[in-house]
DNA sequence: GACGACTTGTTAT
DNA sequence: ATAACAAGTCGTC
């Protein structure tokens, strides 16, 4: 069975749980109906509430599932390790994995499960780059985490 | 700033 | 299998 959860902010982030394991968050107008929660999704649930408000929240001891290939997965892992409020470029993690920026943006695109995996702070290197849901919400992320060069970019 | 060349994994044909 | 594309970057003008 799939659980499911959604968090208010500037819109519903809606969060699936199947065994333990976040298999998918989503933006959306709308909150998914949400079912009666386990512990991890209800500790999920807070943690979420809690960086929503401006704190410092570490998700990167939640379980996800990632069906994804090697490639994007390897991708992932590496984002994984970007400490909250810091940013680096699709170039450095390049520079790591001896790929392609290219190849690292459309790896991040295939990111199931943003915020918890923080695709949000990979930015291009002169500008931001892209965001699935929209650059905007990505802006907002970021200014959620006290990015303050925010202003110095176009 | 604009534009093209180069890149490399994914996606579509 | 092969071509087109993308959440990029670098050099040139």
């Amino acid at each position: 069975m799939i659980e499911s959860l959604s968090v208010d902010w500037k819109v519903f982030v809606n969060v699936y749980i199947k065994n333990e394991k976040i298999i998918k968050v989503e933006f959306s107008r709308n909150p998914v109906k949400e079912v009666i929660l386990s512990e991890t999704a209800e500790n999920l649930k807070k943690d979420l509430e809690r960086y929503f408000s401006g704190r410092k929240v570490n998700f990167s001891n939640y379980d996800v599932h990632l069906s994804v290939s090697p490639f994007v997965r390897s991708v992932l892992d590496v984002v994984r390790t970007i400490p909250y409020g810091k940013i680096v470029t699709y170039g450095q993690i390049a520079k790591v994995l001896n790929t392609s920026p290219r190849a690292v943006g459309v790896a991040l695109k295939l990111n199931p499960v943003p915020i918890l995996i923080p695709c949000h702070r990979v930015l291009s290197k002169n500008g931001f780059g892209g965001y699935s849901a929209g650059v905007w919400i990505k802006k907002e992320l970021l200014k959620l985490e006290g990015a303050t060069f925010l202003s110095q970019r176009p």
